[in-house]
DNA sequence: TCTTGACTTGGACTTTGTCCAATGTAGGAT
DNA sequence: ATCCTACATTGGACAAAGTCCAAGTCAAGA
């Protein structure tokens, strides 16, 4: 539970109450929730939070890699609490739902040098869609 | 050239001034413009051209399966006018320019069937980052 | 406990995109 | 060639997502 916050403490993070409760409504569920939602949830916790502080506080959590930002559809970004396990995504085209999952060879080496342009390349994400069996079934 | 053309018309499409151009800027180049480039540069050919109408005749090709949406950043969506080929991104993670590329291996394949907890998937996309030569020598 | 620099706040602002009523026009009908 | 009309375009208002900032607050080290 407390393991990220311990990590952040760390790292010479101040612990306010804002940031304990941003933190564990990510940590909390294994959905990947938009900033909008995150906010909405924390104010159950904490209703004086702002909708500043809670940016600002995904921001920070994003640079220090404890949470991975996902953009699905143009629209909201989604903040994916699941940093440290290498994982991609597959994500329903009805109802936006997005799960973790696990792919079977390494997409990094599927990209032949004469394709990488000179680009220096840091990172690869695979995303699937498809329709989840509930929608599916409605 | 007007291949594009061509197709839209059999298909029922009005063909208008405006639309021509949208459909010239996108097919003109390799770039990925964001909707608000595309309108930079028709305005260019045809001043009095509305945002709306770019914003509209983007959305029609999209339905009609000539041009792809991108969502890179969670900010605009760019439109890939090469909906046709087989291919995946790559993009700088400074100024978000996007290339085409191939891969080698199908992604496809690499997804687990229980791994795909009942979903039905039908679309893989392989997004590669990193630093453009370009923003690598500034 | 005091101090201070980091954190939070709310509101204004920006960017990206959508909607709509009024106006214009492409292209088939005559 | 001209007319009609359904489809397109326009601009401006609106909405959603996110950023920025000056002023106030507070966590944590001294």
């Amino acid at each position: 539970m407390s393991d990220l916050l311990e990590r952040l403490r760390g790292r010479g993070w101040r612990l306010t109450a804002q940031r304990r409760v941003v933190a564990e409504v990510l940590d909390g569920d294994h959905v990947h929730y938009t900033a909008d939602e995150v906010h909405a949830r924390a104010t159950e916790r904490l209703p004086e939070i702002s909708r500043a502080t809670v940016y600002n506080t995904l921001g920070e959590l994003v640079s220090l890699g404890e949470v991975l930002e996902v953009s699905t559809d143009g629209r909201a970004k989604r903040y994916d609490p699941n940093a440290h396990h290498d994982h991609h995504h597959l994500i329903c085209s009805q109802c936006g739902t997005i799960r973790d999952v696990h792919i079977a060879s390494d997409p990094m080496a599927a990209l032949p040098e004469p394709e990488r342009f000179g680009f220096a390349v840091s990172e690869v994400s695979v995303t699937y869609r498809g329709v989840c069996p509930n929608c599916a079934s409605a």
